[in-house]
DNA sequence: AAGGCTATGTTGACAGTGTCAAGATAAAAC
DNA sequence: GTTTTATCTTGACACTGTCAACATAGCCTT
């Protein structure tokens, strides 16, 4: 329990681990996120952890599987607006995945960056929450369609790909700092929306 | 000289410092490129390097220079062909900036990752090549505006800042193995390719 | 209740890493 | 020829992830 602080097992270890974690990443990034200074943050000795992570890759999973939950839920909250217009839900989509990367840059970074995806690191778990993470962009994507919004001749699943690269490649360059001036995010927000949406604006 | 391997001063350290670590890059990735192995490789002791590079991230701000500076040549190269149209330069600069990322994605990923642009550890070296690549980016976009290719009533640096995002995006999800199928890239990028030339095709 | 199994935690150790300080050597400059 | 400067060396430090071997405590079965 939690007045038991000293006693010989943590009784929490798991998710005590994964907190500590997620408050240290958003504040010094996943770089400086060593397993010994979070198991020692934890109270606990440098190897506690692999009881419970497989190694470091496996917490780093565990991560970014929380944020993939909260981002796909806050994706279905925006998209599922059914008193907003597909325009007004497609542009609010637009600004708020730009804003999550930038409010929550070390969280983005790492579940959407190589540290987990490369080399076949993924956890079984994690890709089991991000896959159909992804699989709504393209559901999403062929709504606005069918809405007209977004072309129709194009192949679904080729255009998700094509408009979440496009989101995804601004989010990077702003939070990798090539693109330092972060002042016009609604701007280029704008601009890509509307670059999509081109076609029924001259109609 | 080239006989001298044995002497006390190797000669030219550093430049065999930085065409090793750069096949050692494209070999293994940039996070297997260590210091020590490359001083190990170039027959000289854990610490000679420091005396041709402050630090590692100089070492990677040298061989990402190179890597600009080569990209920017492609890049005029394919800009510059008089004799096609500005539609089918368009067209073949998207397969060649994707087709470059992913031939080269460990020289990509440095260039354009975190590694070297956080926290202002970009050298001034870098910057000097790397900003006018940036540069060009806008350069062309503005010709593909006054050609009508792409839609003129958006501003040029906020158009280029999306249209290159959309290829870094791409780039990025082939590179960090979050599209592990890369074989519609061709498909991806006339999809990309049709999305901004839009407005033209329906004319 | 006694004993054993299993989950969890511990210390010790190893092979790495980047980087600093202090000293050695050779080449270049005066 | 002497001094300065560039370059290279060894030694050391503080980190890192991870394995092996051992300790403890709680649960399960008998």
């Amino acid at each position: 329990m939690a007045n038991a602080v000293q006693s010989y097992h943590h009784g929490d270890l798991r998710s005590a681990l994964i907190e500590a974690a997620t408050t240290r990443l958003s504040e010094y990034g996943v770089d400086s996120l060593s397993l010994r200074k979070l198991a020692e943050d934890a109270g606990v000795s440098r190897t506690a952890p692999y009881h419970h992570f497989k190694d470091k890759s496996a917490l780093l999973s565990a991560i970014a599987a929380k944020g993939f939950s909260d981002w796909h839920t806050a994706a279905k909250r925006i998209f599922e607006q059914e008193d907003k217009t597909p325009q007004a839900r497609f542009r609010e989509f637009v600004h708020e995945y730009i804003g999550y990367a930038a409010d929550n840059p070390e969280m983005y970074e790492l579940m959407f960056g190589r540290t987990i995806w490369q080399n076949q690191a993924a956890t079984n778990d994690l890709k089991e929450v991000a896959f159909p993470c992804f699989q709504f962009q393209v559901t999403m994507t062929r709504y606005w369609q069918d809405k007209g919004l977004l072309p129709n001749n194009q192949d679904a699943l080729r255009l998700a790909q094509v408009t979440w690269g496009t989101l995804h490649g601004i989010a990077r360059l702003l939070i990798d700092g090539i693109y330092a001036d972060s002042s016009h995010i609604e701007e280029m927000c704008d601009c890509a929306a509307d670059l999509f949406m081109q076609k029924q604006m001259d109609a």
